[in-house]
DNA sequence: TCTATTATTGAATGAACGTTCTATAATTCT
DNA sequence: AGAATTATAGAACGTTCATTCAATAATAGA
C-alpha cells in the first residue's frame, strides 16, 4: 500500500559504522553520514530518528558482529586455550599494523560517551560481557579438560584477557610496533601456562 | 612598557584540562571554555592561537603532572616492586569508583584523536613513554637486587605494565565494579612475582 | 603627565551543526 | 485507473561553532 524501503538496512549500518569508527561520534556531522550512507537527511531520520538513534544501532551492528566473529574463532579451534591463543595472536599483530591505527570501536565510544551516557555504556557493556561470557566457557572447559590448570581462576582470567584487549587496542592507536605487541602478548599468554 | 598579563598560566591550564578531560576535545566548546576558565575568546586566543593550541597545553599540563607523580611514588616505596604494586592497588581502587567515571586523560585523547592527528599523536607517547621509562628502572633495580625473578625481561613488562594501565582506566569508564579490579590486579601482580 | 604598548573585552563573523519540512516519486490496494 | 500511503529529495530552519576584531583599560618608560 506504500512505496517500499529503497535502501539495505545492514549496507547503511555498515557504511554509518564506518564513518563513526573512524572520526567518533562527535566529530562525524549528519553531512559525513549523508555522504557515506548515500541517504539524504529525511531518509536518516525517517529510519534512525536521530544522530543517536543512528549511531547505537551501528554500534549494536559493529558488537554483534565482532561478538559472533569471536564465538565462532572460539568454538572452530582445536582446543579452547588453543582459541584463545589464537585470538590473541591475531589482536597483537592487528594492534602492530601502522597502517591501520584504528582501535576497536566499542572501546572509542567507552572513552568518548559512555562515562557520561548511560544508555550508551548499557549498550557496550552488552556487547563486552557478550565476548567475556565466550572466554569464559572457553576457560571452565579448558580447565574441566585439565588443559587450564586447577589452580587458576577462570573469572578472574576471563576479566584479565577483557582488560588485556583493551590495553593493546591503545598501543595500536598511540604506538603500533610489533615488539612491543609481542612482549605483551608473551605476558598474557605466560598467565594461561603452569605457573 | 605594557599591560601585564592577569592570569595565571597554570591556572587557567588546570580549568581547560578539567574541561577537555571531562568531554574530550570535540564536545568542548569555546564557550565551554571561556566559562570553566573565565577568561574571554581574545584573551584565550591571545595566549594559546587556537583551541587545539589550548588543548595541547591542557595535555602537557595533565602528563607532566601524571608522570612526576608516577615517578614520586616509585621513588618514595620501600623497594621498586612494592612502588608498583601500590600504583596498581591504587589504580585498581580508582577505575573502580562508581563516582569518578573517568580515565586517563591521556587515553582518552589517545582514542579520539592519535588516530588523525600526529602532533597529538606525539605528545601522547612523550608521557607515556616518561612513565613506562619509570617502571623500566624500577623493575631494572627490582631484578638487580633480587626482588625481580633473573629470567623476567623488564622491558616486556614494562610494557605490559602500561598495557594494563589503559585496559583499567577502560574498565573503569565502563563497568567499575571492586571484584572485577581487583580479579584483573591480581593477574598483573602474579606476573611480577616467580612464577 | 604624556605616549607607546599590550591585555582585555564582548560583540560580530561566516561557516557548519542537527533537525525539520514541503514537494515529489513510487508503490499497493480498490 | 484512481486513491491512499509512504519513501525520498534537498532546501530551509534556528542554533551553535571557532575565530576575529574594534574599542577600551591598564601599565611602563620618557
Amino acid at each position: 500500500m506504500a512505496r517500499p524501503i529503497q535502501f539495505e538496512r545492514d549496507n547503511v549500518l555498515e557504511k554509518a559504522m564506518q564513518a563513526f569508527w573512524a572520526h567518533g561520534y562527535c566529530a562525524t556531522s549528519i553531512a559525513d553520514l549523508v555522504e557515506a550512507t548515500q541517504l539524504k537527511p529525511g531518509s536518516l531520520y525517517a529510519a534512525f530518528k536521530s544522530k543517536e538513534g543512528l549511531f547505537l544501532a551501528a554500534l549494536d551492528y559493529y558488537g554483534e558482529q565482532g561478538a559472533t566473529r569471536i564465538g565462532q574463532a572460539l568454538a572452530a579451534a582445536d582446543s579452547p586455550l588453543a582459541g584463545i591463543r589464537g585470538y590473541f595472536q591475531q589482536l597483537a599483530r592487528d594492534s602492530a599494523d601502522a597502517q591501520a591505527m584504528r582501535s576497536c570501536f566499542l572501546v572509542n565510544t567507552a572513552l568518548e560517551l559512555a562515562g557520561h551516557n548511560e544508555i550508551v555504556r548499557e549498550h557496550i557493556n552488552r556487547h563486552f560481557d557478550t565476548v567475556e561470557g565466550h572466554f569464559l566457557r572457553a576457560l571452565q572447559a579448558a580447565q574441566a579438560s585439565g588443559e587450564l590448570a586447577a589452580n587458576k581462576d577462570p573469572r578472574a582470567l576471563a576479566v584479565f584477557l577483557m582488560n588485556s584487549i583493551w590495553g593493546l587496542r591503545v598501543l595500536g592507536v598511540t604506538a603500533p610496533d610489533p615488539q612491543r605487541s609481542q612482549a605483551v602478548l608473551q605476558q598474557i599468554l605466560t598467565l594461561l601456562d603452569e605457573c
